[in-house]
RNA sequence: GGACGCAUAGCUCAGCUGGUUAGAGCGCUGCCCUCACAUGGCAGAGGUCGAAGGUUCAAGUCCUUCUGCGUCCACCA
């Protein structure tokens, strides 16, 4: 047998397990293999701008745990990973990039920049998928999929197209959000609402038939009057009736614009009448159809006035609104500024306030597919936890607005769109294609351009369950692995990616893609702030991992994981420390154990043959193995880790090992220590696979990959009561023992002696154990005593249990032990007095379950034997 | 403005369908380098379960209101 080394050190175990699996690939997933089917995984792809944040370590650490645990039970697991091109968030960091070198996309040109842009990804795009795998992720590797790569740009194409000959895909102008510094559109859920203290300028407009008269109208953005083409107040508001229809000289502008009445004007707001800007604002937008007003674009896409602001041309939107709201001033149009908190919408990657602006784009008409998504929700497909998301999910579905699926950037899926100089249009997978339908069409061969614009990256995600197992062609792995089985991800993109990910399944696969969504918390600092790069308070998991081990960052981590995740360095002691009793406690058992030990189940073991102590870790084992199945299965994860932390250090480790000591000369006892430590490991493999394999493997002297070893069994039979009554019997004496020793300050140098009094039964359930007691608690000597009150409890069956033990010997002070024994009592006595007045009442008694009452009941005599044990105790303490 | 979540020991959290004297880890105090482990062992201190009502034989657990934190959604200019 190897020995195991006598230190345990994580980097070198899991450098050696990460080229061990890179080489075997044991985590290879094939189709048909297994009775109990598949049992799909697909990775929420990081984006390739990205390093291994905290956030990532926690969902892969989640995913790893189920697919493992599943491979244990036998599924055809896959775990598909990958990575997401990310549009804006790639885009901008090359851009960056450039700016160094003093170069811009432009100056580049499109090819060039693109060149760029795949040049960064094959350089730092990998990176993080090399720092998942480093967590001991136990992903398909050779499967690793990238948004961009050739047949996944396929499927988006097809899809694209399929859409629109679903009529589900259409262009139009429209107001979208519009970030004046990435210049590109971006969709309602990347402009995020930001609270900013802004404020409401109050502006008179006057009337054209007496410019003395005005209608004052409010508003947070002063520049966008210049593209006023109405003013609007509500048809009930009595303030406006004779109003509606009036004209009125828009100021340092000078159009002329009529009074209108709309619906949408709230009275109850500021003057009750609203400035109306159709091309700039969206309900302006809204309106301005409804009324069939001018469009008054007055801004360059970079946020810069244009010709149409009159004077204000060239200005940028924020000095304009200065400009502007000074001019009005010096004219007296100003009626008062107020300091206004409101939302105000921000670019999600570079916060820059978006612009509601005018402009053509593609849309998926999104109705019909969220109809369908709602009613497989609501037939229970996908579940949702934690359920309480169920709800926000629904929502949204049910208010589902159309998607802004383009782009002005260069960094994605081209639009497959193709144009001719006629203003004829040709949707198609191909050039080719899109040639062929331009031909039919005009009974020629013309020249087409491509749609300059990309998709949006989601609208590549969205596939992601199915077009990285090859969809659009249907193969072998496509039909046995999808849909998938569960998804982990954080709450953040239930709307971008989750939700979208259900239609796109239903639409294109006809099945939802998941069954189960974990929808897991954020990882904060240890005062509960998001980590951040730019708060600094970021904790580098890299960097733990190199301080404590992979398996100390993901077992601190997943113990800790209750909603949201609050970590700081101290926290990761925790795994560290528990790996190490791990490897301390299977080195302890190496050296005390024989190969012949080395046994597969617990029938090689000769049950009647064995102590008490190890029937009682078997039986303790099988509870612990039965809790931690339960709890993995309902996803608690934490707590299936913290019943593992409990019974391997708690139970095995402080007690079983402990009374083993005597033992393991025992043949029986060797096979128990060894079968129960191996069993061990394996339960707790999802959660720390590397230093449970390599302990694993020394444990069988044989190479082995523990996630392909088989999940352990409960063995109801193994369950025994005797045993447990057993050692809690010798439990509580050494309890009491090493109590009296700590009390009074006796070392273990000192000899003390133990007068045992009890039933013959008690007694000699301890006398068996004697061994095993005194070197626990280090007593010289041990008496044992049936007292006729004993034998009499003992024929009364009120007291098969040891009754109580003295000290002896002038070691203990009496009169302090007397107190600290009547202290007892006297709490004792309390609780038993407050069960007894509720068994007292009648209300009780006759309301409560009868299965309660007999608890309670059984509970009283429990509470009164320990009071007569302890006033026993002290009537013998002289 | 809507919706939701959280308040339990100094800190971070368990406490699942209401039912033993409310638990753990870290931290703290004391004693131990005992031949697997000081990344360890043993013992101990520390809580009116955010506040006020209510339901119940019984409430940390259910209901209402309030307070304090937090999250998501949103077209009041």
């Amino acid at each position: 047998m190897t020995e195991i080394p006598p230190r345990y050190i994580p980097a070198d175990i899991e450098e050696k397990r990460l080229k061990l699996w890179d080489e075997k690939k044991p985590f290879h997933a094939s189709a048909g293999h297994s009775k109990k089917g598949p049992c799909t995984v697909v990775i929420p792809p990081p984006n390739v701008t990205g390093v291994l944040h905290m956030g990532h370590a926690l969902n892969n650490t989640l995913q790893d745990i189920f697919i493992r645990y599943k491979r244990m039970q036998g599924f055809d697991t896959l775990w598909m990973p990958g990575t997401d091109h990310a549009g804006i968030a790639t885009q901008n960091v090359v851009e960056k990039q450039l700016a160094k070198e003093g170069l811009t996309r432009e100056a580049l040109g499109r090819d060039k920049f693109m060149e760029r842009l795949w040049e960064w990804k094959r350089h730092h795009g990998d990176t993080i998928i090399d720092q998942l795998h480093k967590l001991g992720s136990s992903c398909d590797w050779d499967r690793t999929r990238f948004t961009m790569d050739e047949g996944y740009s396929t499927a988006v194409r097809d899809v694209f197209v399929k859409l629109y000959e679903r009529g589900l895909i259409y262009q139009g102008s429209y107001i979208i959000n519009w970030c004046p510094r990435c210049q590109t559109a971006l969709a309602d859920e990347e402009a995020e609402h930001k609270d900013s203290n802004g404020q409401l300028w109050h502006i008179k407009y006057p009337f054209k038939n007496d410019p003395s008269q005005f209608v004052v109208v409010a508003t947070t953005r002063p520049e966008t009057m210049l593209g006023d083409t109405a003013v609007a107040v509500n048809p009930q508001d009595e303030r406006y009736a004779g109003l509606i229809g009036q004209i009125i000289v828009l100021p340092l502008v000078g159009r002329e614009i009529a009074i209108i009445a709309d619906d949408f004007v709230d009275k109850a707001f500021g003057s009750g009448a609203v400035k109306v800007t159709p091309a700039h604002d969206p309900n302006d937008f809204a309106m301005g159809r409804r009324h069939n007003l001018d469009f008054v674009n007055i801004m360059h896409p970079n946020g810069v006035m244009n010709g149409n602001a009159g004077p204000f041309d060239g200005l940028d939107r924020f000095e304009a609104r200065k400009k502007v709201v000074k001019a009005l001033e010096e004219l007296g149009l100003l009626e008062k500024v107020e300091p206004h908190a409101h939302a105000v919408r921000r670019c999600y990657r570079c916060e820059t306030i978006v612009e509601p602006y005018l402009s053509k784009q593609w849309f998926v008409k999104m109705k019909p597919m969220a109809d369908k998504a709602l009613e497989a929700f609501r037939n229970g497909e996908p579940r949702i936890q934690p359920k309480r998301w169920e709800k926000v999910y629904e929502n949204w579905l049910v208010d589902i607005r159309d998607w802004c699926i383009s782009r002005q950037i260069w960094w994605g899926h081209r639009i497959p769109v193709w144009y001719d100089s006629h203003g004829g249009h040709f949707v198609a997978k191909t050039e080719a294609e899109a040639l062929a339908q331009a031909r039919a069409k005009h009974g020629k061969d013309v020249p087409l351009t491509q749609d300059p614009d990309v998709l949006d990256t989601w609208f590549s995600s969205w596939l992601w369950p199915f077009a990285t197992l090859g969809w659009p062609q249907e193969n072998m792995d496509l039909k046995y692995f999808y849909p998938t089985s569960t998804l982990f991800t954080a709450p953040e993109i239930i709307f971008f990616w989750v939700a979208r990910m259900v239609m796109a399944g239903i639409e294109f696969m006809d099945e939802v893609p998941f069954q189960d969504v974990i929808l897991h918390g954020t990882v904060r600092d240890a005062k509960g702030r998001k980590m951040s790069k730019s708060l600094g308070n970021a904790i580098d998991p890299l960097e733990i991992i190199k301080e404590f081990g992979a398996d100390a960052l993901r077992f601190s981590m997943i113990l800790n994981s209750g909603q949201d995740i609050f970590i700081s360095k101290e926290k990761f002691e925790i795994g560290r420390n528990f790996s190490n009793k791990l490897w301390n406690a299977s080195r302890f058992v190496m050296m005390n154990v024989t190969p012949e030990a080395r046994v597969k189940g617990f029938a090689d073991i000769d049950h009647a043959a064995l102590d008490p102590a190890s029937k009682w870790i078997i039986s303790r084992y099988q509870a612990a193995l039965k809790e931690v199945t339960e709890a993995i299965e309902q996803f608690r994860y934490s707590e299936a880790e913290n019943s593992l932390y409990e019974f391997f250090w708690g139970t095995y480790c402080d007690w079983y090992l402990e009374m083993a000591k005597s033992r393991l000369v025992e043949l029986n006892a060797q096979k128990t220590a060894w079968l129960v430590l191996s069993n061990t490991l394996k339960m707790l493999h999802p959660f720390i696979p590397f230093v449970t394999e390599e302990l694993y493997v020394y444990l069988h002297d044989t190479e082995a990959f523990l996630t392909l070893e088989a999940w352990p069994v409960v063995e109801a039979q193994y369950v025994d009561a005797g045993a447990e009554k057993d050692i809690q019997a010798v439990l509580s004496l050494v309890t009491v023992v090493r109590n009296i020793r700590a009390q009074w300050n006796i070392k273990p140098s000192d000899s003390l002696e133990c007068v045992l009094n009890g039933s013959r039964e008690a007694l000699a359930r301890v006398q068996q154990q004697e061994d095993v007691v005194r070197k626990l608690v280090r007593i010289s000597s041990v008496r044992y005593e049936t007292s006729a009150q004993a034998v009499k409890d003992s024929a009364a069956g009120v007291a098969g249990e040891l009754q109580f033990f003295i000290p002896l010997g002038g070691l203990v002070d009496v009169a302090k032990e007397k107190a600290r024994i009547m202290a007892e009592i006297t709490q004792t006595e309390k609780a038993a007095a407050s069960i007894e007045g509720r068994l007292s009442s009648e209300a009780f008694v006759q309301k409560a379950p009868p299965d309660v009452i007999a608890k309670e009941r059984q509970r009283v005599s429990e509470l009164k034997v320990k009071i007569d044990d302890l006033k026993r105790t002290i009537s013998c303490l002289i």
